[in-house]
DNA sequence: AACTTACTTTGACGCAGATCAATTCCGTGG
DNA sequence: CCACGGAATTGATCTGCGTCAAAGTAAGTT
């Protein structure tokens, strides 16, 4: 799957994420039209696989609602997250027949998607669209590197600390946080323990016991398991170990 | 930096690993002399800094021999490699101004290099070259997330298996390694135990201790420290947890 | 041949995080 | 309202890998 990185949320339609225009400002507008045309919604719910790793991929799109994520699984059950599809971000390969990773509805999951023979063939005619997916490809290489960092180098509590960061991120650019007079940011945690295990290559208990310490020393506060409030987002970049002012991540 | 699966060996010019007519098959002759025209080389010793991240970066380009590496190091000194630039491989991001990452001469390395205003530019009128690209940079994102696979679930053991088995694939599709009769394979080790580590997440120590231990169980055969024969790669692989037939990595 | 320097191996020990095992929490439906 | 079940917490213990330290190896230099 590609994923990510979407193609921006659409200006004149908040069901569908993808802004064609923002895909492609230059493109003749019947090609954008066409592109209308060939659009369709699938739905999912929680825990449903979207694709199966290795299943022939015949469409490509983007999320509308709700989070669905990239895993990569061995045969004895260790799994390991490998993306994590938030709204507007993309999904799918131009130009690859099969995907390479599980994709699994998170949450409730809402997908704008596009045929992918018509997809490819637009892209072939309108050159400005494998541009496009170029500078996000490599956004999304840019983060999946940054992760490995996370992955390779980081302890326990810097994990978190880095992902609780990088959610905060993503929904403030998604205007999805609250964001308090004091500068304190809230959020709801849309993962469960078991999954921030799986993207962080931690166990679901060190997870837990890793957020109660970050709790205890006031680096968050939590209402109930899943709504966090960051008192100062600089503190808990600092416990990421983040030296990067904010590098997109995911 | 793009990196990586490269723009593959040129057929006509042994001095050059990219072959223009693959970057572009169906180009104008007169673009692919355009791109001749603006090419040349450079060279850097072992050990020698190619990029500092976020520096500017003005060239595009592929490695022709040596190896380099991609990292990414925090304040406190620890340092994730998260990418090996193999001869072939390709570095640069079109239509980015900064790198994202260092890039380090492990050995002795030469580069051959367009200036990047041109390439883009070339890019921009030959759409072929923006999709053979993307194509690129997406075997680049699975060999990147099946990384991360190995950074967050693999023990020491299977992470050093994993490693020696892309290498060794990757040297065979190079033709740089010997291919015994009996089936075993043989290659030379171009990575310093500590390089190992770095691109492992472990310790050097760690690394030698692995790797001595897989030399013990006769999954390997070292002659020297950095000679290695593998005299069974279905066994390697076993080792390294590979669900993957080949998965191409790195 | 002796010296230097960088790389590697090996050992002893400690700790971060995994594993195993009980509770507790909380949302949902009867 | 209670009861049920998945999610989360917390504790006790184990272990793989990191850390610190020392010694071995190989290639280049004088």
């Amino acid at each position: 799957m590609l994923n990510e990185r979407s193609l921006t949320v659409h200006q004149d339609c908040d069901q569908c994420p993808i802004r064609h225009r923002a895909v492609c400002a230059r493109c003749e507008s019947d090609e954008l039209e066409r592109l209308e045309e060939i659009k369709y919604y699938r739905k999912f719910e929680a825990g449903q696989m979207v694709i199966w790793s290795g299943d022939k991929m015949d469409f490509v799109g983007s999320v509308v609602s709700g989070i669905a994520s990239l895993t990569q699984t061995m045969e004895d059950g260790r799994t390991q997250m490998v993306g994590l599809l938030l709204p507007s971000d993309f999904v799918g390969r131009p130009g690859r027949l099969t995907a390479a990773y599980d994709v699994i509805a998170t949450t409730d999951l809402v997908m704008c998607c596009f045929r992918k023979s018509p997809f490819e063939e637009m892209m072939l005619r309108t050159p400005h669209i494998a541009q496009r997916l170029l500078e996000m490809t490599l956004d999304e290489l840019d983060a999946a590197r940054e992760w490995m960092l996370v992955l390779g180098r980081k302890t326990a509590r810097e994990k978190i600390a880095s992902l609780l960061a990088i959610i905060a991120r993503r929904d403030a650019s998604l205007h999805m946080t609250t964001r308090a007079q004091d500068g304190s940011v809230a959020f709801e945690l849309p993962l469960t323990r078991e999954a921030m295990a799986d993207y962080l290559g931690l166990t679901l208990e060190t997870v837990s016991r890793q957020i109660s310490a970050l709790k205890k020393d006031g680096v968050i506060v939590l209402a109930g398991k899943r709504h966090v409030t960051v008192p100062d987002l600089e503190r808990l970049m600092e416990e990421a170990g983040d030296d990067t002012d904010g590098g997109m991540l995911v």
